[in-house]
RNA sequence: GGGAGCGUAGCUCAGUUGGAUAGAGCAUCUGCCUUCUAAGCAGAGGGUCGCGUGUUCGAGUCACGCCGCUCCUACCA
């Protein structure tokens, strides 16, 4: 709703303004909310922006606009407030309707302003990625709640979205379990099958995965196990690679187990060992020296290297001074700082099977992969992994060929994905960079106090620093399923003692969905660029700003309709009274901030930052809390009163609802 | 050395493209359960927005310079 009205505000204004004014450029038109709703709904600033231009004093442009500029539809008044803004009034019956969805068509809805479903194009968010040798930790968990967050948010803004989970089974992560098993534990085939076949298989792999770290350090000679298995695995084709790829479905299974308790799915599963063998690189490598991204190293330290200018080095192009400037580049000797693509002795990098891998996202390499069904979700749908094409399933979807991209990866790669955006740019794919995005966030990281409860060492310096990074090389972290086994335990004791009349099975279903909802909530509310400090007091937290203080508040809705014997529907459909809207600014504050969960999406997924739903979510179930605590709606009894307070409910209910399931924060039935 | 980011209340963090009196939560203190559930509500204290200069009607926000912290910068993945 509130999208809407502001959209058409902005389109009123400033054709207006360019009637009036058609000497000068308008400045960008600026719509803001007054500070306190008794001045308004919206506040524009313009005319402060147009004082210098017109060489007048602000409050004398904003009154000349007052007095001449009509109203457009939906709005009651404009003013002049303050130092020169000029604040708009909406005429609130009117947009309390839009918002309650009672006012006739479609069009009247908050959704009107969004293109038809699929219509923004199809994107491939790829998140997870975890390298399938461990268990998932925090770091992972807050990777995959952000991608997934991400996922919903675009869906929810009617785009079409494919979630991609890279796996890359061909590591030396993986590697390194490989040697764990078959040559520090000498671990059997038939006792690793027994292993696999066991709950949690991920963690056996996550204390192996730590002491093969030790067995290499203890002594170096071991590293030539990991540099033979290492390469055993990309030629594939031997025992090891098979015991390898057994190893890594198994551990892969294990994470979309953990994924599916948060509610987190994904479409496809691309297979390092697949872009190997189905020699995509060899592809990508042809399509890079013929565009001329990649040249030969001739001297210098690289020499015998394919590289790559760095991103942010490259050269602005002197214009028709090309032949000068590529001798002046001659005489300062080779781009020593280049990035190296293919080393001297013939291998790629990993950079190198990326770009391969990134071009064939947007459809530009020429090959693709096979598709094969991996798992099925209890609504039927598929999650497809990766195949050599002549093994694929028949009428199986195709995935890739999307019109932009959006890789969930973390802050410290941010070098490697500008060089793989840089080389799809060079390659003359302009539209394709540009819609490629990283998504970067930082790390979770621990608290000194929250590793020694833990029990890990914590050396004296390490203390005195407000967070320690995870490892999963050295067995240091939390592991994802430990975590929400831990929030469903706290919340379970909390619901036992609620709702002791309650089965056994509906009050673990609720506590599952209260840990869910703080879990993701929690790691979400920051914004991405901001590293998390992870702390249990913090994180098992019920309380303030947390999840299950939004999902209480919803609760607390539903159960004003449940007393009543009334569906929420049916509050919103009934006539509300106008008057008591006009006069109660805190009661329409809550229909106006209501309004608001549409914009905020939108923005979300421009900034690509979901903190800030999670933010409006929170603020909008205060204001609910609030609202409850001031008004006994089921005593009231004025019926005309009470009918509004009903339909207030309701929408706040709807909103929060919409914005938790973006969230993918779980509803409770009672909490 | 080069690149990126951060520095806001005791702690953890928000702060829209420069706007009206810098906000939350936690922690501390004080009140409120006979009501649609107190996982809640009301209130109090707590700030040199790292430091400085500049840009302008206006700076937490922009520019420049310092100080402090973090990450990236391998022919590792």
């Amino acid at each position: 709703m509130y999208l809407q009205l502001q959209n058409r505000l902005m389109t009123h204004v400033r054709e207006f303004l360019t009637r009036k004014y058609p000497e000068i450029t308008l400045p960008e038109i600026v719509i803001e909310q007054p500070p306190k709703i008794e001045l308004g709904e919206f506040a524009l600033p313009v005319a402060l922006k147009l004082a210098r231009g017109l060489r007048k004093a602000p409050l004398k442009i904003a009154q000349e606009i007052v007095d001449e500029m009509p109203l457009p539809e939906g709005f009651a008044s404009f003013e002049v407030a303050g130092a020169g803004y000029i604040n708009a009034r909406l005429d609130r019956t009117a947009a309390a309707g839009v918002v309650a969805g009672t006012l006739g068509n479609a069009a009247a809805t908050g959704n009107a302003v969004l293109p038809a479903a699929g219509a923004r194009g199809k994107v491939l968010v790829e998140h997870t990625s975890i390298n399938p040798n461990k268990a998932a930790h925090i770091g992972h968990l807050r990777n995959s709640i952000l991608g997934d967050t991400l996922v919903r948010l675009l869906r929810a803004a009617n785009f079409k979205v494919d979630v991609q989970n890279y796996i890359d089974n061909t590591g030396v992560q993986v590697a390194d379990v490989v040697v764990g098993f078959e040559q520090m534990a000498k671990v059997s085939e038939q006792e690793i099958d027994a292993l696999i076949a066991e709950p949690r298989f991920d963690y056996y792999c996550w204390d192996l995965y730590a002491r093969v770290s030790q067995w290499y350090e203890a002594d170096k000679t071991h590293l030539e196990a990991r540099r033979a298995t290492l390469h055993a695995l990309e030629t594939g084709g031997n025992q090891t690679a098979t015991l390898a790829q057994k190893i890594s479905m198994a551990v892969l299974h294990r994470h979309l187990e953990t994924m599916q308790r948060l509610g987190i799915e994904y479409d496809f599963l691309p297979q390092e060992s697949d872009i190997l063998h189905l020699h995509f690189w060899a592809k990508a490598f042809e399509l890079l020296k013929a565009a001329g991204v990649l040249y030969y190293e001739e001297n210098g330290k690289n020499k015998g290297c394919w590289v790559m200018t760095r991103p942010g080095k490259v050269k602005d192009a002197p214009v028709g001074a090309d032949g000068a400037a590529s001798e002046a580049d001659e005489a300062a000797g080779p781009d020593e700082d280049a990035k190296v693509i293919v080393r001297s002795n013939g291998t790629v990098g990993y950079v190198g099977k990326d770009i391969a891998y990134h071009l064939w996202k947007f459809g530009l390499l020429g090959l693709d992969f096979g598709y094969r069904k991996f798992s099925e979700y209890a609504d039927g749908r598929h999650v497809w992994i990766s195949c050599d094409p002549k093994d694929a399933e028949p009428g199986a979807p195709h995935f890739g060929g999307v019109d932009a991209i959006y890789n969930v990866i973390d802050a410290r790669q941010s070098e490697p994905q500008e060089t793989v955006k840089q080389a799809i740019l060079l390659m003359g794919n302009a539209d394709a960079a540009a819609r490629y995005t990283h998504f970067s966030y930082e790390m979770v990281a621990l608290t000194p106090r929250c590793a020694m409860e833990l029990g890990y060492a914590v050396s004296e310096e390490d203390q005195k620093r407000s967070y320690i990074e995870v490892s999963g090389r050295k067995g240091f972290g939390v592991k994802a399923d430990d975590l929400l086994d831990k929030l469903i335990d706290a919340a379970q004791s909390e619901v036992d003692t609620r709702h002791p009349e309650l089965e056994v099975e509906d009050r673990r279903e609720i506590a599952t969905q209260i840990a869910v909802g703080a879990l993701r909530y929690f790691m979400l509310k920051f914004t991405k660029q901001s590293v998390i400090a992870f702390d249990f007091r913090e994180a098992l937290s019920f309380e303030g700003e947390t999840g299950p203080y939004v999902q209480y508040a919803v609760v607390r809705a539903s159960n004003i309709f449940r007393k009543a014997g009334l569906e929420p529907e049916a509050a919103l459909a009934a006539t509300i009274a106008p008057a008591a809207l006009d006069n109660d600014n805190d009661l329409w504050e809550l229909w106006l901030a209501a309004g608001q969960t549409s914009k905020v999406i939108e923005q979300c997924i421009a900034s690509t930052e979901p903190a800030g739903l999670t933010k409006h979510a929170f603020q909008l179930a205060q204001q609910f809390n609030n609202f409850y605590h001031h008004h006994h709606i089921l005593t009231e009894e004025d019926a005309a009163k009470k009918a509004l307070l009903l339909s207030t409910a309701a929408v706040v209910r709807r909103e929060l609802m919409k914005a938790m399931d973006v969230l993918g924060i779980p509803v409770p039935r009672v909490m």
